[in-house]
DNA sequence: CTGTCAATTGACACTGTGTCAAGTAAGGTG
DNA sequence: CACCTTACTTGACACAGTGTCAATTGACAG
């Protein structure tokens, strides 16, 4: 009964993610998670209230199933600002293309759905606190370059950071995930990193 | 007669260009458009196709008022690949806000509409270029950074210049346009330029 | 006066989201 | 066993926005 009920939402969900990932998240309908979930259209609205909260449930639900938690704080362990930098890049970038059907599809819902746009923002304010923690290991290091404040250099790294950026080089550039990765780190030496440029 | 057709297609251009630039691009209805080119939604058909066409000739009107292409070629102009790179930065930067609202429009079109992808994708392309040339010169006077070859050193500064990013960090960061601008003439030249990182 | 052309009007098809009411099938409890 | 609740189904419908169509109007030109 009750445990029947977590058993169709799961379901759901992931039916939702399969599809999102498949394609994209490009042209997924209600009506196409419901058909995969086996269950009719209406149906998913009792367990969702609109379509903007269940793509929002699908994303906590990917979180869950990937550990993105763990992996991201992962890169706290690491002893020098610069070593976290690299973490911190290695593991962001890492999980993008697990992420990038739903996120590609919450993002195009945030063009006109308010609870869409706020879920999205959230998520990406999180994962600027991680930008923000790596620039300030880097700070008390010395090493951050005196060219940008602490402030601003967040922004640069988070905007670097960005789904975006990683769907031009990735999808449109055809570029590896390891030369996406590799580029990140080099680059963000050379920009935040005093003497660090490396190689 | 045949200026009265012209004129009318030239009022629901001016209009849509008017209503994308005040909403940033969204939520702008074929009937908006209309009611503020006074005709009939219906009338709009007779001009345009669909409304994918209507947004890409949109976007070839606002290059015309704007004179797009003389200002990005002004950089060409430029004597050293350094200054290039700076001149391009400045160039296109300093567009960004201008187009940002069909821009947006456009791309927000472009995940369900092929003939909008296909614009966007473009005019995207001719920006590009832009890039290429500003690597290239650098590259005849042996500045690039030998961490990239040509072709991802474009594809970087490419990215770099994305309107996204641009969105990123003006309307989320809350950068000022001359921040902007100076943030990414330096963080290019930290980046590319080899001996080049100036302040 | 007639033909042409731009535009209007009202109706309609289509897609996708979201809602509602009535009905059904299964399981637990008296 | 009869009864009730719960999860779900079915079919219908409202709504928004795009795009189409046919019939009509108004103006101007030859």
């Amino acid at each position: 009964m009750s445990s029947n009920k977590i058993d169709t939402r799961s379901r759901i969900l992931k039916a939702s993610l399969e599809l999102l990932e498949a394609s994209h998240g490009r042209g997924v309908r209600m009506s196409d998670i419901a058909k995969r979930a086996k269950l009719s259209r209406q149906a998913i609205y009792l367990h969702f209230t609109t379509r903007a909260e269940l793509l929002i449930a699908t994303t906590h639900y990917l979180d869950e199933i990937k550990g993105a938690q763990n992996r991201l704080e992962a890169s706290r362990t690491a002893l020098t600002g610069t070593e976290r930098l690299d973490a911190f890049i290695a593991a962001w970038g890492g999980y993008i293309p697990e992420i990038y059907g739903i996120a590609k599809a919450l993002l195009a819902m945030s063009d006109t759905d308010q609870e869409a746009a706020t879920a999205w923002s959230k998520r990406m304010q999180d994962m600027r606190e991680g930008c923000q923690a790596a620039i300030d290991a880097l700070y008390r290091d010395k090493k951050l370059s005196a060219n940008y404040s602490r402030e601003h250099a967040t922004d640069i790294l988070w905007t670097m950071l960005s789904i975006r950026n990683w769907e031009q080089l990735s999808i449109e550039c055809g570029w590896t995930q390891k030369q996406y990765i590799t580029m990140l780190q080099t680059t963000a030496r050379r920009i935040f990193v005093v003497d660090g440029a490396g190689i």
